[in-house]
DNA sequence: GCCGTTTTCGGCCCGACTGTTTTCAGTCG
């Protein structure tokens, strides 16, 4: 798949064309063409060739010619032009908080500024406070954009904000007169990474929450103090948003600043043709307000079904909401089990019992106890003798346990000649075998593409823990044809993991899209090796959901029975 | 550059806040 590689030059032209000072609708254009290309769950080089570009939103005549060319060339004449034009360094410049297009023009072409290093030294010398458009508050946030451009770790986890959200929201409901709140922006939607910490609010008294929130101890600077939007920088290095809106307008507000931008771009447009105005304090016919109270209505006015916050992202939820063909995505109840839990017999910390305890207090009915097999020595995998004492131990648990089933599994490594770590003949006692890729990260994707796909024709192989092998911000997926592998689960019906672990989320949402609209079924699990990480179930449904998926696509919505009858398909 | 049951040309989402300005451009979301 070279989607990644497409949008990533669409992007960067789309980005140099505005230090240009191009046509704003055409950066637009080129803009949104990226964002098209890589949240698709087809291979752009196979629409190439069918010659079905054009049929993508937003893609033209020229757009498809331009993608071609990159397909077949590996680059594009217009950005070779424009790179020669524009030194790509200045790209860089547009990452720097405060800095945009304009100015980083200005300051390539009245003061040839081309490092960081004499940009910082450029504001030092107060160079830049002559240049017109500019000054001495100027040079300072520059110097500070700079700072933070530096030590910045880019988008973070969203396991690991969504819960400092969480609490900030129940903080300000304690200290101010708030009315409603609610957590916003991706964090809403779910995205597997976040930049900002967006929070609405409904208020008599705006100024005083607002002074609230600048005196939060989690607050390390105040970016800007007004009475409907305040911002703030927090000491873990992440802004926060935080907008008050009148009450008969939280419905458009929280849709407005839920986004996504794309999203809310193609909702206006719609509203424009029905002859309505959008804003975040409603819909507006004319003068008069006409919706903006909930967010249902507003979707309502347009004639749209409500969208769910996971699927706002334009990757044709709005078409399929048109045409009614939105899916009924997996509810979070709806979740019956964890698939992928360590235990103390590898590299887990909680026992047996203690698994139970949590699934009940969880609401679960089933947990799969995935250990590792022998030869993952690191990760103390389970030796074939200890094997049967593990399975012994789930029968006697299970007998007792009314609520909670456990499930006797393994995560089993798949060898770097594609072969498993256990025998058949002890695979074959293992109730569910989640087989896994834990080493030769560096083979070429040929190799590590068959590796996983012999494993998927292994008779007794149920299922392809983390598919890719990414952990977000520290490791790329491995070289591999996720294709070529979502075909062969689809003709062998064997399942792909969702795992659930905040860092790796794996699939992804793209790719969970792509693994049902073959027919494959996803199954959930949190790769728990400390007991309360099996919460992050959570963050796998909301994959899930990004992902598209209804009921039927994921095995924890199966209750105990079904699922076993499921997994006894390979074991007559 | 895209797009069309008001258009094949002339539109294209909308507003808050800041800083440099005396009325607004730039940045951001």
């Amino acid at each position: 798949m070279k989607n990644k590689e497409v949008a990533d030059i669409l992007s960067k032209v789309a980005a140099l064309l505005e230090i240009k000072g191009d046509n704003p609708y055409r950066i637009r254009a080129y803009q949104r063409a990226a964002q098209v290309i890589e949240s698709l769950s087809q291979d752009v080089e196979v629409l190439a060739q069918e010659n079905k570009l054009e049929k993508l939103p937003g893609i033209g005549a020229d757009l498809a010619g331009k993608i071609k060319e990159i397909l077949q060339t590996g680059t594009l004449k217009l950005y070779e032009e424009l790179k020669s034009e524009i030194p790509p360094v200045l790209l860089t410049f547009l990452e720097i908080p405060g800095l945009g297009p304009k100015k980083v023009k200005v300051l390539y072409e009245k003061l040839n500024i081309l490092s960081l290093d004499e940009l910082e030294k450029a504001c030092k010398e107060h160079r830049l406070a002559k240049l017109p458009g500019f000054g001495i508050k100027t040079e300072e946030n520059i110097l500070k954009g700079i700072k933070l451009f530096k030590e910045k770790r880019g988008r973070r986890p969203l396991g690991e904000i969504l819960p400092i959200a969480e609490e900030i929201v129940q903080t300000l409901k304690n200290i101010s007169p708030v009315e409603q709140i609610a957590i916003a922006g991706s964090i809403r939607r779910r995205k597997e990474t976040v930049k900002d910490i967006d929070v609405l609010i409904t208020s008599q008294k705006p100024e005083q929450v607002m002074k609230k929130v600048t005196e939060l101890p989690l607050v390390e600077e105040v970016i800007a103090f007004g009475e409907t939007k305040t911002s703030v920088r927090l000491k873990i290095g992440v802004q926060m948003d935080i907008r008050v809106v009148a009450p008969d307008s939280w419905g458009a507000a929280l849709a407005y600043f839920t986004g996504s931008k794309a999203h809310n771009i193609r909702i206006r447009e719609l509203a424009l043709e029905k002859g309505l105005k959008i804003n975040e304090y409603g819909v507006y016919k004319g003068e008069t307000k006409i919706a903006g109270k909930t967010e249902e209505e507003i979707y309502q006015v347009l004639g749209l079904p409500f969208i769910p916050p996971e699927l706002r992202e334009d990757r044709g939820e709005i078409e399929a909401a048109l045409e009614g063909r939105l899916p009924k995505l997996v509810e979070y109840q709806e979740i019956k089990g964890d698939g992928h839990v360590h235990s103390k017999y590898s590299d887990g910390t909680a026992s047996l019992p203690e698994i139970v305890q949590k699934a009940e207090a969880m609401g679960l009915e089933w947990v799969i106890v995935c250990d590792h097999s022998q030869g993952l020595k690191v990760a103390g995998g389970i030796p074939v003798e200890d094997l049967f004492k593990k399975k012994r131990e789930i029968e006697e648990i299970n007998k007792r346990s009314k609520k909670v089933k456990l499930i006797f599994g393994a995560e089993v490594d798949i060898l770097s000649d594609g072969s498993l770590d256990y025998p058949d003949e002890v695979l074959k006692e293992i109730d569910f075998v989640i087989a896994a890729i834990h080493t030769g990260f560096q083979q070429s994707e040929e190799i590590i593409t068959q590796r996983i796909i012999s494993a998927l024709k292994h008779p007794l192989v149920h299922a392809i823990a983390h598919p890719t092998g990414r952990v977000i911000g520290e490791r790329e997926p491995y070289a591999i044809n996720l294709l070529k592998v979502i075909e062969v689960a689809a003709q062998y019906q064997k399942a792909l993991e969702i795992n659930a672990y905040y860092k790796r989320l794996d699939l992804n949402d793209v790719n969970v899209r792509a693994a049902i609209e073959k027919g494959v079924p996803v199954i959930i699990g949190t790769d728990a090796h400390f007991i309360d990480q099996m919460d992050y179930i959570h963050l796998g449904t909301a994959t899930a959901r990004r992902g598209w998926c209804e009921k039927r696509h994921v095995l924890n919505t199966l209750s105990y029975s079904e699922l076993i009858s499921w997994l006894k398909r390979l074991r007559p």
